[in-house]
DNA sequence: CTTCTTGCAAAGCTTTTGCAGCACG
DNA sequence: CGTGCTGCAAAAGCTTTGCAAGAAG
């Protein structure tokens, strides 16, 4: 059966990319963290333990190329860095985050509940669109209920 | 009749702050250009103009302030750099965006298109809402428009 | 006086870039 | 060989901070 490793070196090939061990090193990082939203300096330490000899310019290159082959989507909850997460395969929108305004906590929204919002969008305001951003701010369950 | 100049005063008093020249001429130019989405250092240009003993580090601890105190709102659009949206007098939530990838246009949608979607959002992850962020991003009416 | 605010310069951070060397066909 | 990729260090932003001086009550 062919992996997801696999089918991104595809993707890597098909745009005439390696996918030399820096960036398998960097993909497998993201693969095991994809619940997660790693800054480009978090990926760095962890791609580090495997592979000590990386450095850091080559993990923001390699992010930047994911980025740009929509593999991974750069994200923003505005403390100052960029995080990367890793899109679902297939998935032809991005999708909603959840911040925890106490804890700082980010839980993912897979679904696409943005469906009848995008059609009044492209209707009434002309506008053909191609991605969304949505983040909700607010206490997650598990603030909510530690203060019961 | 009270101008929005003398509410942002009263709002800043209540929280024991002066409105000083300096963060005057900044809540003007804010005001002056409510439309557009201006980062720190465009915001510190056009003080300039006005007033041009003003220095950047005034105009970014302004900008904090007014942030803080939910007078402004503080957006990333992914360009590196933050920028500074006033907010609807009386808004609950922040407004929508549409960023248009070709020719970087920044439209505002006023209206509260995610009422329904946040429902959904409380009831099934158990979220307890504050604010949000929704930005689309695509191909605006003029670009389109240019097109044929 | 006392407290808050400012301007300047320096420092801090994240991210990007230049370049010589390496890898691999 | 040639092209792409890497690591290192330097550079380049954007933003924050330290501090002495200034403003305001």
């Amino acid at each position: 059966m062919e992996s997801r490793i696999d089918r991104i070196k595809k993707q890597l090939h098909s745009s005439s990319y390696k996918l030399t061990p820096q960036r398998e090193a960097t993909v497998r990082v993201l693969l095991e963290h994809e619940e997660d939203h790693l800054s480009a300096e978090d990926v760095y330490l962890l791609v580090k333990e495997k592979s000590p000899e990386i450095g850091l310019a080559t993990v923001y290159r390699t992010l930047e190329l994911l980025t740009e082959l929509k593999i991974v989507d750069k994200i923003n909850f505005g403390d100052g860095v960029s995080r990367y997460d890793l899109r679902q395969e297939g998935a032809a929108h991005f999708h909603h985050h959840l911040v925890c305004i106490e804890c700082g906590a980010v839980d993912e929204i897979q679904e696409d509940l943005l469906e009848d919002v995008e059609e009044v969008v492209e209707k009434r305001w002309h506008f053909k669109i191609k991605d969304h951003r949505l983040t909700f701010h607010g206490i997650c369950y598990r603030c909510q209920d530690k203060k019961k």
